[in-house]
DNA sequence: AAAAGTATGTTGAATTTTCAACAAATGGAG
DNA sequence: CTCCATTTGTTGAAAATTCAACATACTTTT
């Protein structure tokens, strides 16, 4: 475990946490790293919501095929965010969405239960992790809201520009997105070649300059 | 307070506290009761989040408008519902949505800090209460996730069927929706004419049945 | 360095949405 | 009941998306 303390220290989950007591926290909860290969899916739309996970190394997507075929990703998942945690806590059922590995990738699997019924005698630290949690999961709420607020746009181009001008209050006017075309596409619920099209227009435009999964928004 | 006890038990946020202890909460938390004429603005987009709010009476939407002035209905609020909670959690600096009164209504607003950050001496319920909030803000995720379902579809069709295949699941094959056309098309991020034209053809296709807002899904 | 495989860009036709304008239906006030 | 205001339905033209097919660019392997 001792080799993931430089992530899982870096995890909301873990916030104001020593070293020391996220170790110990690990072991009270029961706390399990699996490895999975590129394409692999850790959670299957359907099956309980049992577990939450942390992403230690690697990276996947949070998709959703609708009737159609179509593949539509929510959200892609980097070290050290946490995922599931909201379908554990609010004791759904069943997992409404895949988790697919998008490479190889090491994730950290906790039982939910264990979270938010506090369980022996040692965890002073519950309490402050429910906390973590709750803020984890708030924040999580505020990025739900952002796709919706990118997604609501009428035209791909709105979308695309919606979302850039997001990445760049972010990051600056130059960053790179974590999605080649098919990706961005997905994400933004659109058709990758209409997307592709777009890019061009916006590049012939001087709005913005790209290339591949590098993009800067240039002064209007 | 009292007459809103009735309201209040049933919120989440007071869920498995007994009348008398949700009352002793309140005043702990120094909750204020609100009353909005229609059209009013609850929150305003960028307002700082301090406080959440209950649903106590009447009917409100959460609603963005995006870069050109179109309506975009996050979703509807209802007694006894919570709004802002994610906001205030998340110690984000402001508020990124607008909350409309669609109705006259009443309000309970909470100060959030008081709610993260516990108080005094008496409030051994405090625990409880960001147990049941954790739970209410998953729960709002596992909504958001559901509106990102719904207008994740490509046509206004997909977009209908689906809002309407996830209401039947819940309240069976008939049901009364809380919008009228033109809300159900912002809810929807569509077009309220092309909705209208839509929801005609499935009615001639006798795969819904109709009237104004109560639809019935018939089998197919 | 060439080949193979994958990702990205381009194009045109068919479908769908959007927009505007108006017709019909509904509900409430007098 | 009638009038008035609002909501819902309808239509056609313009704009945008989707889809398929192919061209080009980029990466990796051999």
């Amino acid at each position: 475990m001792e080799k993931y303390l430089g992530i899982l220290s870096k995890c909301r989950l873990f916030e104001n946490m020593e070293n020391e007591n996220i170790t110990a926290m690990l072991d009270c909860l029961g706390a399990e790293v699996h490895s999975c290969g590129k394409n692999q899916n850790i959670f299957i739309e359907g099956e309980p919501a049992s577990h939450m996970g942390i992403m230690l190394s690697g990276k996947a997507n949070i998709i959703r095929m609708d009737f159609y075929g179509n593949r539509s990703i929510v959200t892609v998942i980097e070290p050290p965010q946490l995922f599931g945690e909201s379908f554990g806590c609010a004791e759904t059922k069943s997992v409404p969405v895949n988790v697919v590995a998008e490479s190889d990738c090491e994730i950290m699997l906790i039982d939910i239960r264990k979270i938010l019924h506090p369980c022996c005698n040692a965890c002073e630290f519950h309490s402050r992790m429910i906390f973590n949690l709750m803020k984890s999961i708030a924040e999580k709420n505020l990025l739900l809201n952002q796709k919706i607020e990118i997604i609501s746009g009428r035209t791909t181009r709105e979308k695309l520009m919606t979302y850039l001008m997001i990445q760049a209050k972010e990051h600056g006017s130059s960053f790179t997105i974590p999605y080649d075309r098919q990706g961005l596409a997905d994400f933004l619920e659109a058709d990758r070649s209409g997307l592709s099209a777009e890019i061009s227009k916006l590049r012939k435009e001087n709005v913005i300059e790209c290339k591949r999964n590098f993009f800067r928004l240039l002064e209007k």
